[in-house]
DNA sequence: GCTGCTAACTAAATCGTTCCAGTCCACCCT
DNA sequence: AGGGTGGACTGGAACGATTTAGTTAGCAGC
């Protein structure tokens, strides 16, 4: 049944069902009302979204590009607070959310998205010449990383991590060190050493974040050189739990008193681990995160964390997509909070 | 640029340059490294998914219909997960995911909604009629609620309800009580009174819980009628939180001492808001979850609960709508775990 | 009665592909 | 030489809508 059946059926032209549907101002209410009750009684379910998205050029979808797989970014608190923004707001201008990877198959992202009308990307994807394949007159809009000629979407990492490390800071820290969340350009899950070539110049968050830190360290006469530091792959308790086991395990002269975290998964992490050790904190152990998702809230001990607001974030890129709002560059603020892992 | 205009400047018909896209082995290999090799190079980024959709009718993309919000869907650990299964088969097999909700504009539904190829809805539809606008061609498949001439996936609600409560009736009980999520016709967010004709009958899968804790109860010669019930209208921490304080600010002779819970998330809360009070868990105050979430087993006290593999739930739901298995209705088997809140 | 205007409706081109049904030609077999 | 075979490529009709540029009919104004 399509809308060609249709109007033969009812002894009209195309254009006055197809008008019936889309423009009630261009016939008579009589004849509208007509059309929609027999279109019910004949099971025409309304103009087929394929054939109307190739002649309008249209189809009132957005993808959204995922550097992570889906299972992990429909999982981590972060990213599915930027993805609920984002349906809210598409949501309210009758727009939908197609979710795709980067990551894997990078095959299905030229084949099907270009049926979308516009493209967030979040997050570092590994092949940067996948956005060759997407058709380039669609807006874009990049959601925590940078890339040439289009909008970005930020929060201030660098003095966001400056302020925490300088409040850690205030108290007398004998040995703090630093928990990276993906810095460096090779895998790596553990204990970084002085190679600072393995740095990836591309992860523009994490060398922010780093930065920040850093700074701190320096202004409380602290070589940031001599602060150890490690890696996190992902952003999981799976894959946070061997490292941060392994610094917890160091004897008790090496195992630092203060653990800079740069998420809240890896913190909250550090908490389970810690108490299962009998440590306390902030007594042994003071620790901050990065991100103030709500898990980090609920119990004892309350994370001290930097807050970003994600679900903001998810909104204003999905604005810039649709046109409510400039599609430029955005910094946006995040507020400390002082929890009690970090008084 | 088109496949049209790339074919005219390469001077051969369009259905070579299709087929160069397509089906390798309908032209020599020379000529389909000329045709791709100037169409990359002519910036034309291969056939256009709308038109593809249009002439293949699919699309490879299968829309989640979801009964709540995406915002909550999005956060919610459970829908997060099999949205996680769903989206992992999707994947492998080079389809995408298309996220709808039902509840708000469900005007998006029948409009974007039909470019899909399949639909997979997940938890009951506010307005049911809303499938009668799906392209009814299309294959469909429900999850955790009951749909006739479809396919359904479920978990044995009802046993898996019964033997936890079961297992909890074990210990000497003076006063049982339960918290349904989502189980009345009206909304309903706090204590329940005895009027049953609130009890919704669309609500298969609370009612099936409902019903395993009941049998249970009166199995251990206690008057279901006599258990107090509260209900709770939403799966989060905001809007248990009253509910439950509610509950355990009881005068300590009414207070419950065994909270039979329909989730986690419920679960969870009551421990969260039960430390705050300085209830001890087990002694003072004993309960059980549904779902196994992670976060109910991270920290202690690990929640006594009945485990549904929702990822897998999403996976099957999946391989039903890609044709890879049977879509036929299917009841998957959980498990109980014996955590501290309920030994 | 003619003109002009508006509301109501229509004919036909178009969107960018895919794919069926050929056509053409080179080659092989007998 | 003639017939058969198969590989390589093409023409053009769909797919199901939207939209532009009309055409008609009715009515008011002079």
């Amino acid at each position: 049944m399509t809308l060609k059946d249709l109007a033969r059926e009812l002894g009209v032209s195309t254009a006055t069902v197809s008008n019936a549907f889309n423009r009630p101002d261009q016939l008579s209410p009589k004849l509208r009302a007509h059309i929609l009750t027999e279109a019910r009684h004949l099971g025409y379910s309304g103009p087929d979204a394929r054939a109307r998205s190739l002649r309008t050029g249209r189809s009132r979808i957005i993808a959204v590009i995922l550097a992570e797989s889906l299972t992990y970014s429909l999982n981590d608190a972060v990213s599915s607070e930027l993805l609920s923004g984002i349906a809210e707001v598409l949501d309210t201008r009758g727009h939908t959310l197609l979710l795709l990877s980067g990551r894997q198959n990078a095959a299905s992202v030229p084949g099907a998205s270009s049926i979308a009308d516009g493209f967030i990307v979040y997050g570092l994807m590994p092949s940067l010449k996948l956005f060759s394949d997407l058709p380039p007159e669609r807006p874009l809009v990049a959601v925590d990383f940078d890339i040439e000629d289009h909008a970005t979407v930020h929060v201030d990492n660098e003095p966001a991590c400056y302020a925490i490390a300088r409040h850690a800071l205030r108290t007398p820290t004998r040995r703090p060190a630093v928990i990276n969340l993906r810095l460096t350009e090779q895998p790596c899950n553990g204990r970084i050493d002085d190679d600072q070539a393995l740095l990836s110049a591309e992860r523009t968050i994490t060398r922010a974040r780093l930065a920040g830190f850093q700074r701190a360290f320096a202004e409380a006469g602290i070589d940031p050189a001599e602060v150890p530091m490690w890696n996190i792959e992902e952003n999981t308790f799976e894959v946070c739990t061997p490292v941060i086991e392994e610094i917890l395990d160091l004897p008790e002269a090496e195992r630092p008193d203060l653990l800079l975290c740069m998420s809240d998964r890896i913190a909250l992490t550090v908490v389970t681990l810690a108490e299962q050790r009998g440590l306390r904190i902030p007594e042994d152990l003071r620790l901050t995160g990065f991100d103030g998702i709500a898990e980090g809230q609920y119990r004892a001990p309350r994370l001290t964390t930097i807050r970003q607001d994600s679900t903001e974030k998810g909104r204003i890129a999905a604005r810039m997509i649709l046109g409510m709002e400039p599609a430029e560059s955005r910094v946006m603020a995040t507020e400390m909070m002082i929890g009690d892992t970090c008084p």
